[in-house]
RNA sequence: GGGCGUGUGGCGGAACUGGCAGACGCGCUAGACUUAGGAUCUAGUGGGGUAACCUGUGGAGGUUCGAGUCCUCUCACGCCCA
């Protein structure tokens, strides 16, 4: 044995040894306990960072610490290797993407290695692979015939940098979710797939996402944004044409003194002839927080007060929303009363803050005139309250009028109740070269034809020319766009759009299951459905960890994609993930790491510098997960420090160490004091460690209590062969627990210490209560609530004894003497309160 | 503006259902060993005070024998949604 730890000498052994014995390869065990851990896969961008580093080992402390707990712990690495920094690298230096991608990958798997992490790497995914992306064709196909996929003309979110479009998802703050540019509206066809048909199951399923932090399920529940109201028409004075409008304010109904509809409304180009009017809509601002509105000559007739009001065509209604018009209620909305005010449009109050049967307003000075308080009113007044001026429905509750409105609307057949949804559907074309190719052709005389399943996958040719200006480069592509028509054999084209990598990451963690990248198939599998089919077995993933950024992107639309593929038959889970640990940032100088900012740790530096047990050991130990992790270079000069004291007392005590003999100490009756508390400060830490990794994955707790029991095993010094034996069951303890954290440095030690099998074989350890029990307790007495003095007694004593003791105290009595105690708490293991 | 979250030594962070605040680590101070120390080991380390003791978990109230923890208000920061 060497006198000093040295990283660099053992890891790279144990790194060969995990993947010679085949340790974290697994098959379905229907004998067996499953246990499916999962780190979101990265992007191949060349080089590993700090962020992944701390994703990928809590990931590999959970699949080492499962597995010594006997479960059957699956653990994939896969890549997501479509995107548009591959296309970037080949406008910039000329590689072709997919070399630059492989590349990176090449590179990255090196270094994932290179820190311990293991993984079934027979089930690796590439999504940029054919024989996984046709399966992102197969599921297009398959949703196209459910009527789950379908092509539309609208306004989509346009990024200029990366010239491409981007679901509503992928536009965070009104810029680029990658690139964070001004995203603008642009007209353009393109796929959907119908996500808003399972917006319900999406809501009602997330109450089922009890193992997810609750803040995700809050923004996954506010993003699908289930509202509930009615439709409205309103007849359009002089016309047959009826405007619909949705609301949930129909409590306000009365008060609506005109409507606003979209530019694009169809209504306008029907009604309007009036080219200067047309002119001045048209002329509308396109940003939408300056609010700008045009009259369009056409009145509408309000359905409950006959009222004729005007319409306005207003750059801030989209028709992409709702029903592309609204009611505008002054009074009660606020862009409602900015709009009003800015074009002096009636406002008129129909809700007062006021309390049921007291039918005036305290908004103006005379209470009850509308008017008045119309003229008093500063800002909209958007709560809830008690009708006035609303016919029959003056005095009622906001809540009981919502509902005889809504059941008068359906009765005159002239409104109904709906449940309106702010999810919109998934655009899905990307006008991008590095994606999955979507398998459609246009054909003149048949239109759009799907590409027929035994033609997949359409492969993405490799031979384009890449310029990063004007139209994708598929288009340019004349041997790829050019094919026949699958029915009619005529000249067609292909659709040269791709997909949303986001497609990709939809089902990979399904892909895993089954065998990874070649092996993936859904159509011949005779064994779907059984407990022994591989998707049965594994299905879900039982700890999911990565980024919070994802909350409503990945994990919502995996979620999506899970029910479809359930509703096809394929999977029977309804939801993928069944808990969600979304680890906070690396950050260092209290910022994020970027180069921008210069403030990057690269972790190759890092694990060359120190080891990479090291590394894992003070970026678990640093920070509970989901927090974000101040980066520390004297930090990770501690955790090294840590390992190497633990390396060192071995090395001297090796002779005592190695001694192979019985590891079970069961009777600790003739053990002196020194040493049993040893024994139960063992028994202590194995507690202490493993309810810290059960209870929430605090590995910094629980690597804190194994500093504190190898603080004490260190100045344990033994004089007879039962302590001998003690030290070398605490150290074979040490290791075991330390295992997951530095397995590299366990796995040397378990040998130094006469080990012959792996650890991860290795059963994790038990405690025993009985033993971890203390005998005798401190107790604090104190005085009105304040310390006074602290005494030690056995454990278990009743109340009134204890009692005694206290007050038997010398310091105790002397502060009591002369006064009586009015009450005396006793809180067993804790304290005694004398309160006088 | 609405919703959620966080606030604890010089720093990262502990503290289970209310019960000794500051575990563990970093840093710092002193000492030991050493040619040397930015290695290692020992001791100390929230603040004030020689001490007994006082004080202390962003701030102000409250409940309680007892509050970092529960309640009300408030401030700061962060995230999400407008």
């Amino acid at each position: 044995m060497e006198e000093r730890y040295n990283a660099q000498r053992i890891e790279k052994k144990w790194q060969e040894f995990w993947d010679r014995e085949r340790l974290f390869e697994v098959n379905e065990d229907a004998g067996l306990p499953k246990f499916y851990c999962l780190e979101m896969f990265p992007y191949p961008s060349g080089r590993i960072h700090m962020g992944h580093v701390r994703n990928y080992v809590i990931g590999d402390v959970i699949t080492r610490y499962k597995k010594m707990r006997g479960f059957n712990v699956l653990h994939p690495m896969g890549w997501d290797s479509f995107g548009m920094p591959a296309e970037n690298a080949a406008i910039k230096h000329g590689v072709h993407p997919s070399k630059w991608t492989h590349e990176n990958i090449a590179y990255m798997k090196d270094q994932l290695k290179k820190m311990g992490l293991v993984y079934d790497w027979r089930r690796e995914v590439t999504t940029c692979n054919p024989e996984y992306y046709r399966w992102n064709q197969w599921f297009f196909l398959k949703m196209l015939e459910r009527g789950l996929a379908y092509k539309k003309a609208s306004s989509v979110n346009w990024c200029p940098s990366c010239e491409t479009v981007l679901a509503n998802e992928q536009v965070i703050n009104d810029g680029c979710w990658r690139c964070d540019t001004v995203v603008v509206q642009k007209d353009l066809e393109q796929w959907f797939f119908k996500i808003t048909a399972y917006a319900e199951e999406l809501l009602k399923d997330a109450d089922t996402l009890s193992g997810w932090p609750e803040k995700v399920v809050t923004m996954q529940r506010n993003w699908i944004g289930r509202s509930e109201g009615v439709e409205v028409d309103f007849r359009i004075t002089g016309s047959e044409r009826k405007l619909r409008i949705f609301t949930t304010r129909h409590d306000t109904l009365y008060g609506a003194t005109f409507m606003s509809v979209a530019r694009k409304h169809p209504v306008i180009q029907e009604l309007v002839k009036d080219k200067e009017i047309i002119r001045q809509i048209a002329a509308l601002s396109d940003d939408p927080e300056e609010k700008q509105g045009v009259f369009t000559g056409c009145y509408a007739e309000n359905p409950l007060t006959g009222d004729s009001i005007p319409i306005y065509a207003a750059n801030f209604v989209l028709m992409e929303y709702g029903t592309g018009a609204i009611m505008a209620v002054p009074a009660h909305d606020q862009r409602d009363f900015e709009f009003a005010k800015k074009y002096n449009l009636p406002i008129k109050v129909v809700i007062t803050p006021g309390r049921r049967g007291e039918v005036f307003s305290p908004l103006s000075e005379k209470p009850g005139n509308a008017q008045a308080d119309a003229d008093a009113l500063q800002e909209a007044f958007e709560d809830y309250g008690t009708l006035m001026e609303s016919g029959q429905y003056s005095g009622l509750s906001s809540e009981e009028a919502r509902e005889k409105i809504a059941d008068f609307l359906e009765q005159e057949g002239i409104g109904r109740k709906v449940v309106n949804y702010k999810l919109r559907d998934w655009g899905i074309s990307r006008q991008r070269y590095w994606g999955t190719p979507i398998p459609i052709i246009y054909c003149p005389s048949c239109g759009i034809v799907p590409v027929p399943v035994d033609d997949l996958p359409v492969i993405l040719p490799e031979d384009v020319h890449i310029s990063g200006k004007g139209a994708s480069p598929l288009a340019e592509t004349e041997g790829y766009v050019n094919t026949k028509c699958p029915r009619c054999s005529a000249a067609a084209r292909r659709e040269t759009d791709t997909m949303d990598t986001f497609v990709d990451s939809s089902w990979y963690f399904i892909a895993y299951c089954l065998g990874g990248n070649d092996k993936v198939n859904f159509i011949s599998d005779p064994s779907q459905g059984e407990m022994t089919s591989p998707l049965q077995y594994w299905m879900p993933v039982d700890q999911y960890i990565g980024g919070i950024e994802h909350a409503v992107l990945h994990l919502l639309y995996s979620r999506f994609f899970t029910k479809v593929l359930r509703d096809l038959g394929l999977v029977r889970v309804n939801e993928p993930f069944k808990s969600l640990l979304t680890q906070g940032m690396v950050i260092k100088d209290g910022t994020k790491m970027s180069k921008s900012k210069g403030n990057v740790v690269d972790p190759d530096l890092l694990i060359g510098k120190y080891g990479t047990d090291t590394v894992r050991i003070f970026s678990m130990f640093a920070a509970p997960p989901e927090r974000d992790l101040e980066w520390s270079d004297q930090g990770v000069e501690g955790a090294l420090r840590f390992l190497s004291r633990i390396w060192t007392f071995i090395y001297r005590n090796h002779d005592v160490l190695s001694i192979k003999s019985g590891s079970q100490l069961k009777d600790i009756s003739h053990f002196p004091a020194s040493a049993s508390q040893l024994l139960r400060k063992t028994h202590q830490t194995i507690k202490k460690v493993t309810n810290s990794i059960e209870r929430d994955y605090h590995f910094n707790t629980a690597i804190a209590a194994l500093m504190e029991l190898v603080n004490e095993t260190l100045s344990f010094s033994p004089s007879n062969d039962d302590e001998r034996d003690l030290m070398r069951y605490t150290i074979r303890q040490v290791i075991l627990l330390l295992s997951p954290f530095a397995p590299h440095f366990s796995e040397e030690l378990w040998r130094e210490i006469g080990e012959s099998d792996t650890l991860f074989n290795e059963k994790w350890p038990s405690w025993d209560d009985d033993i971890a029990k203390e005998e005798e307790i401190e107790l604090v007495v104190q005085l009105n609530g304040k310390v006074r003095a602290k005494i030690t007694i056995a454990a278990g004593l009743d109340d009134e004894t204890i009692r005694e003791r206290a007050f038997s105290d010398e310091k105790i009595r002397e502060l009591v003497k002369g006064k009586t105690p009015r009450k005396v708490i006793v809180v067993q293991g804790r304290l005694v309160n004398i309160v006088i």
